[in-house]
DNA sequence: AATAGAATATGGACGATGTCAAGATGCGGG
DNA sequence: CCCGCATCTTGACATCGTCCATATTCTATT
């Protein structure tokens, strides 16, 4: 009776499978995200998943999709809930960016990995829009239309003013999960001043001129 | 005779190995290189590979570095070859960053995956400096602090003005390759043009104070 | 120069993985 | 009540990374 897809044996197995899927991924790390892994972990057989998910790709991509809702969520929420000019929202916001991805690291490098998307003989993965990145940068970009609004901001095409911000919190992350950034910041709060700091700095580019 | 480690067999396979890796990563992508596919293209056994390197892991981390000495030396030869002020050396030195990421997609993602540097079991990746990620860094870092000497940019700890550009120009060039910044940027003039902006649009964040 | 030994390559084998093909199981509508 | 279909299981296959035993070829020592 329920207006969900009844679910037949298990209970609700697609959802128990994305479940699973993030506990090996946090567990086992983006190399050891098994299909077979997750199945056990789920408690039904390897073959249990193909009838909720096309492919490894297919599981691969829901899951990405619930990561990024999670991460456009945690954007969201934090520019809303900083007071001051639209600027020091968005700067909030680039923070959050690279905590987010310090506190699950393996998510969010599963959700900038497209190659692990791709159904098997491909090389196309499945669309970054498929998988709701747009929504996240969304927040950047009506954040910084709102700087232009106030003044904050010099006048512009706003679409690049936030490809670049976007890029520098996303290099952050990066370079802070895989690179040499890390060695610098080893806890959650040196992540957020070094992310602070680093705003900081390129701040003043947009709003001289 | 030679001082090298002598080929006995092949001739050479150890950088046979790894220029044929290159091939088959640029040819089937980051997911679709396969140790056999590589022993293959080389023109031996599925096992031959053993004897110059100690797992699949090895021969990644063998290309990787080779990936950044390449980096390294593109950058370096940039920064070198760009007439004008230290900051001027420098963003060319991005424009170069982004530009390289575009030419050498497949060898750029696997650069920066260190998972894939892994030994079967463990989790702990063969370590950047290991793989001459440093070296790369060292270009952006040394040239910062040349513009500090001419005063281009204000004083200050040059480490976090480094990590700051290098995060820019990292995040516009994983953006490009993998996120939604690709379909704005379809050319390589596209491409060069679009990093020569952002990086403009951040360089007085550098300047100003 | 001949031979012993090390370095190098080959083939087969094993466990694990992703995927496909059939068969078994249980729920809902007629 | 029973049939159909969605759901799960079992089994199989190709491929992959890696180990082991064996064969081949080069180097060095006598």
């Amino acid at each position: 009776m329920a207006m969900t897809t009844r679910p037949y044996h298990h209970g609700d197995l697609y959802r128990a499978l994305i479940l699973a899927a993030e506990r090996v991924l946090a567990e086992r790390g983006v190399a050891g995200m098994t299909l077979r892994e997750v199945a056990r972990q789920a408690g039904v057989s390897h073959n249990a998943p193909y009838n909720h998910f096309a492919d490894k790709a297919d599981l691969i991509a829901a899951l990405v999709k619930e990561g990024f809702e999670r991460f456009a969520q945690a954007l969201r929420s934090t520019y809303e809930s900083t007071s001051g000019q639209a600027l020091d929202k968005v700067l909030a916001t680039g923070v959050a960016y690279v905590l987010f991805a310090r506190q699950q690291p393996a998510l969010f490098r599963l959700m900038f990995r497209p190659e692990l998307r791709c159904p098997p003989g491909e090389s196309v993965p499945i669309s970054p829009e498929d998988v709701g990145e747009d929504d996240a940068f969304r927040v950047v970009l009506d954040g910084l239309a709102q700087c232009q609004q106030e003044g904050s901001v010099p006048q512009g095409d706003s679409m690049v003013q936030a490809l670049a911000a976007w890029s520098l919190v996303h290099g952050l992350a990066e370079l802070m999960l895989d690179g040499p950034v890390g060695a610098y910041t080893p806890t959650e709060d040196a992540t957020a001043t070094m992310a602070r700091e680093i705003l900081t700095t390129f701040r003043f580019g947009l709003q001289s001129r």
